[in-house]
RNA sequence: GGGCGCGUAGCUCAGUUGGUUAGAGCGCAUGCUUGACAUGCAUGAGGUCAGGGGUUCAAGUCCCUUCGCGCCCA
């Protein structure tokens, strides 16, 4: 081996180990070679090319690779996709806004083909971004298998799909109700709107009564679309409307009569229990509208304008509208109060304009069937998710199902497959051109120019990227050969590993998309992760100045420090604080990384200790049997360590499975193991030769699934005959090297040790000085076997056993069964030794006079478990115990 | 309005089916240039487990309630 640094050199580390893997092709997977441990296949969440990557996906990635590491040393036949999602709307957002940056054109100045060049470019610049991103994290991801939602073969899965539906009479275009935005000049769905709180006004405005009918007041909160009123709607059971159903009142400004409607909608306990009706502008009032097969008047346009139909106001800005019309109520009396309001607004969640809410001709898939159809397998845990309370938000969700609303304005995407006939208006759903010119024949037809949400194509990833629906004909993107046996191997997928925001978006959507094409679940767990906020519970965000790129993470901490950090906080909540200091996007430190960096910097250098101890390259069996106590404690909590972190990643639980690691490593490994092997090996002891090389070597295995660069560096200095760390077989515990006996005597060692070091920081002793340390009491015996390692670990010349305890003059120390003392004649401070040991005793009194009024309590005797009661007799006896000898020690002081 | 998560040391968080003395990391204090590691070692200080009530022999843990923070749905 060449020399080890004295610190470990991540970056090093990472360039050497990763192509290696890359070449070794230890990421690829073909479906015919099932692993011993069957097959486990993830499908990974396409990021987005409008972006590139951030701590979230750094987080998600950190999970991903540790999950799929974990599998294939599992044994497991481990398939991982991994994929870019062209992200409609966002991107065409971001290309259009860079575009007009650099040139001051506008989409529609540069043209439709032009356009699509560009945000191609983008795309493929992004998407290389995103992919350098996931290797520089470490990703162990199928590369030959990567896809992309604009990729030929995909859209093929997406055209597919639609036509199923449509052929189903699933989808439908129709005049209805949609979340309109003015910016972006497209429908938008449900799921991408964002009810912000927003402090407003609620006006109340009186509507004169016409034929005897009162007047009536109503209240709002944007009197600009009364101007599109067609009724006033009222409780029917609401007392005081009874006898102005049926009558008019007059619309002020339009100055046109509008009925009184009856209707449930009405909220009695609101205002005056009367609403106005606004069908066109407002999606209650639009089905009301349809209850009452009221008109639709609309008087705000496509651009947020009022229309010819708002008279006076027309050409207005509907913010300037509102101005101008409560202006000219307030002229006529007719505005009767002005009250601060805060109410939920609706927002485009990209680009945060107030979504303006019009009837409008869309395409919508209808989804009460497929809804229903995956309801049991949310019910019956057929798809398991972790926590399983996000199972809970699916069924909620599916339960309430309505239509989707899948076409959008928009250039960037899946053009809808749908051709109209120019004579005959005939509608036909052709997968291609070709295709659609056989069904026309002569007659000219065009193709609808919306393309689909980009959910609709999202939602077929699992089976989509694995070849659905061609098998034998799909290509990777990544450029590799074509495995046809993929869908039939790895579907279902094993994991889907995302956040919590996309439940319904995405995961509930893959799900139905799922049981229509496929007929199965998509992917047996769901494991939902947390958000990533700052230091004091906000978002990340770039916009704010609070995003990070991970690179920067990576290239300060290392990527292996990066995964620990995130992992080792990935437990059940749902939000982690990151506690970065960060200022205008740029990381400044992390102490949590730096924990990790320095974690990683003693294994480094614990293994630099073993190997400059034992050698490089060469590999140590162990005995059958050990002697030695200290051997036989390090290879039980060993086997402890084995299985605590192995039971945590089956659980997913990271932060359990990384603490895990971590106290082993360091607060047993090193600080004991480590300490004790010094002297034996100086006396060239083989035996503690083979239990250091057993213990690291089975500790770069465990560690390598979350820290998998250093696992590998160390692991190969070790001589296994083995090809690689990462390929190497998962740990699991052996419970012939368990020993219950060697863990308690050494657990009475650890205390005698605090103990002895604690007198010696009382005494003033420096780190040098050697002195002797005396043990007597009842247990004292035991420790006859582990005397030199009591007197390395407490920096002693000699542990004497002394039944009759230590004559001498000593400061002491009672632990549970032994008295520890260091002889110090002339250097005690009596006066500070008593007061401590009356601290001493005044503790084990008070815990003592605990245990005895339990055992004093006959409930307790009688109805807590015998083995509850044993434990709080055996604590009182050892406090009797403990308390007379350092009453006794006081004595002696006297 | 409905649902969910959270509130434990100065900070960030663990805490299994209720059961001995509530833990960790960081930070803090004191002392150490120990032949693996100062990205380190040793020792120590620091907690009314958000408030109140209840169940129980026993509550950080279960139930009710109040307060505060966050998320989702309407």
């Amino acid at each position: 081996m060449v020399e080890l640094a004295k610190t470990y050199d991540p970056r090093a580390t990472e360039q050497r180990w990763y192509p290696w893997w890359e070449e070794q092709g230890f990421f690829y997977s073909q479906s015919d070679q099932t692993g011993p441990a069957g097959t486990c296949c993830i499908t990974i969440p396409p990021p987005n090319v409008t972006g590139t990557l951030h701590m979230g996906h750094a987080l998600q990635h950190a999970i991903h690779d540790t999950v799929t590491r974990w599998e294939r040393m599992r044994g497991k036949n481990v398939c991982v996709v991994p994929g870019i999602d062209h992200a409609g709307i966002g991107t065409q957002i971001k290309v259009s806004q860079a575009i007009f940056e650099a040139t001051g054109q506008t989409p529609h100045d540069i043209g439709r083909e032009a356009w699509l060049e560009q945000a191609t470019d983008w795309a493929t610049r992004n998407g290389g971004t995103i992919l350098d991103q996931m290797r520089a994290l470490g990703c162990s991801y199928d590369w030959r298998r990567r896809r992309y939602t604009l990729d030929e073969g995909y859209v093929r899965a997406v055209l597919t799909a639609f036509r199923h539906f449509y052929d189903r009479g699933w989808i439908y275009r129709g005049e209805r109700m949609v979340n309109w935005c003015p910016t972006c000049q497209t429908v938008i769905s449900d799921l991408e709107v964002d009810q912000r709180p927003l402090s407003g006004k609620l006006w109340t405005i009186r509507y004169p009564g016409l034929d005897g009918a009162p007047d009536v007041t109503v209240t709002t909160t944007r009197p600009e679309t009364m101007l599109g009123d067609t009724a006033v709607a009222v409780n029917p059971r609401d007392p005081r409307w009874q006898a102005a159903i049926g009558k008019q009142v007059q619309l002020p400004l339009q100055e046109r009569p509008i009925p009184i409607v009856a209707d449930d909608y009405a909220d009695p306990e609101f205002g005056s229990g009367a609403v106005k009706v606004t069908p066109a502008h407002d999606p209650n009032d639009w089905a009301i509208g349809e209850r009452h097969d009221l008109p639709v008047i609309r008087v705000i346009d496509d651009h947020g304008v009022i229309t010819a139909e708002g008279g006076k106001y027309a050409g207005l800005d509907r913010l300037d509208a509102r101005r101008a019309v409560l202006a000219d109520l307030e002229k006529a009396g007719l505005l009767v109060a002005t009250e601060d309001y805060d109410h939920a607004v609706p927002h485009h969640d990209r680009c945060h304009t107030i979504i303006e809410p019009l009837p409008m001709e869309q395409w919508f898939v209808a989804m009460r069937e497929m809804a229903d159809a995956v309801l049991p397998w949310y019910h019956e845990r057929k798809i398991k998710f972790v926590p399983d309370r996000f199972r809970e938000y699916g069924i909620e969700w599916l339960e309430n199902i309505r239509d989707w609303c899948i076409s959008r304005q928009l250039w960037w995407g899946h053009r809808i497959p749908i051709y109209y006939g120019q004579d005959s208006g005939r509608v036909v759903c052709a997968l291609s051109d070709e295709e659609a010119r056989e069904a026309f024949g002569d007659e000219p037809f065009r193709q609808e120019e919306d393309v689909l949400d980009t959910w609709f194509s999202s939602a077929l990833w699992p089976f989509a990227v694995l070849g659905w629906p061609d098998p034998e004909r799909f290509a990777y993107t990544g450029g590799g050969t074509i495995d046809a046996g993929s869908l039939a191997a790895f579907h279902p997928t094993t994991y889907m590993i995302t956040g919590r925001d996309i439940l319904y978006l995405w995961i509930a959507r893959m799900a139905m998309t799922a049981n229509q094409f496929v007929g199965e679940i998509p992917f047996e767990t769901v494991i939902v992760h947390p958000t990533i906020q700052t230091r004091d519970g906000q978002r990340m965000s770039r916009s704010l100045g609070t995003g990070i790129d991970p690179l920067r993470l990576i290239d300060q901490y290392g990527a292996d420090a990066t995964r620990l950090m995130l992992l080792m906080q990935c437990g059940t909540s749902q939000d982690i604080r990151f506690d970065a200091v960060v200022e205008d996007n740029e990381l400044r430190s992390s102490a949590t990384a730096e924990t990790c960096r320095n974690f990683l910097n003693k294994i480094w250098n614990a293994a630099r200790f073993v190997l400059l101890n034992i050698g490089t390259g060469t590999r140590y069996e162990l005995p059958a049997e050990l002697t030695e106590t200290a051997d036989r404690w390090i290879l039980s909590r060993l086997q402890v360590a084995v299985q605590g972190v192995g039971a945590a990643l089956a659980a997913y639980r990271f932060d359990e499975a990384t603490d895990r690691l971590y106290n082993f490593v360091w607060s047993e490994f090193c600080d004991w193991a480590i300490e004790l092997a010094k002297p034996r090996l100086r006396a060239g002891d083989e035996t503690v030769k083979a239990v250091l090389w057993h213990v690291l070597e089975t500790v770069c295995r465990l560690l390598a699934p979350f820290a998998p660069f250093i696992a590998e560096e160390i692991w190969q200095q070790l001589g296994t005959g083995g090809p690689a760390c990462m390929t190497a077989e998962w740990p699991t515990a052996d419970d012939r090297w368990r020993d219950e006996a060697a863990e308690s005597t050494f657990a009475l060692v650890q205390e005698v040790v605090r103990a002895a070091r604690n007198l010696r920081v009382e005494a003033g002793l420096g780190e040098r000085e050697r002195v002797r340390l005396v043990l007597g009491g009842p247990a004292a015996e035991r420790l006859a076997v582990v005397r030199p390692a009591i007197a390395e670990l407490a920096r002693c010349s000699e542990v004497t056993i002394s039944a009759a305890g230590c004559d001498e003059q000593a400061l002491a120390a009672v632990v549970a069964g032994v008295d520890v003392y260091l002889p110090l004649a002339g250097l005690i401070d009596v006066e500070a030794e008593r007061a401590r040991l009356t601290k001493e005793l005044e503790k084990a009194e008070s815990d003592l006079e605990i245990q005895r009024r339990k055992l004093a309590n006959e409930s307790f005797v009688g109805k807590a478990p015998a083995a509850v009661v044993d434990g709080v007799r055996a604590r009182e006896a050892e406090l009797v115990e403990v308390a007379a000898h350092l009453r006794a020690r006081l004595d002696a002081l006297a």
